[in-house]
DNA sequence: TATATTTGAAACAGATTGGTTTCATAATAA
DNA sequence: TTATTATGAAACCAATCTGTTTCAAATATA
């Protein structure tokens, strides 16, 4: 069972689920009548999404509302990170290019 | 078939195919070097990554080298982005909170 | 030309995934 | 208490995924 941040959002469902309820925490049900699958499906990726902790549980009662926890969505970030840095370098690169250019 | 970027960076090997091409191109023989995996199974990869375009082709005699396809990074980017208005948005509404909380 | 090298592709096997059905549990309402 | 509601979890199935084996095609070399 893998299940990193990368596999999490691999799934359009999930990426969906966590738009939904990055602005507002809700539960399993409310969240299953946004789209086309059962609840139970939806449990599922709710489970998965809180085991690599993208989302976290806030409990009520009976009902579980489900939030985005923010701070891990930064690991993708920080993943990203790293190709930033190569264009970054590749445009440090292309300005010498054209100052060379310049200079001649 | 599902090619879309998130699901083809779901895979560790395929990540670290990119991070190892970002640099500099490479062959699927020199890139299967790298890893652990036989050189049909980074040939998948590989077709994984260019049919989703994170990869592009170069050819050279019989050789092909795989380089990164920076451009497509960036619609990980681009979803990663909707988040972060999120974020900023609540350290806006946090910084009202602090200057209200000043102003008293 | 004959041989070796580099690569992609198809066929196959085992593991994983996403969804459904069914059941158990806990909290609320009648 | 009894019925209803909200939820998680297990069993199961079809589809998909990753890797291996094998083969074919194209290019380079002896």
């Amino acid at each position: 069972m893998r299940r990193d941040v990368f596999q999490a959002i691999a799934d359009p469902t999930r990426r969906a689920i966590l738009l939904l309820i990055a602005l507002q925490a809700m539960t399993p049900n409310a969240i299953a009548g946004h789209f086309d699958t059962s609840r139970q499906a939806v449990s599922k990726h709710l489970r998965i999404l809180t085991e690599c902790q993208l989302v976290k549980q806030k409990h009520s009662g009976r009902e579980i509302f489900y939030q985005l926890n923010p701070g891990k969505m930064k690991e993708i970030d920080k993943w990203l990170e790293q190709f930033r840095k190569i264009w970054e370098n590749r445009f440090i690169e292309l300005d010498k290019v054209l100052s060379t250019l310049k200079n001649n």
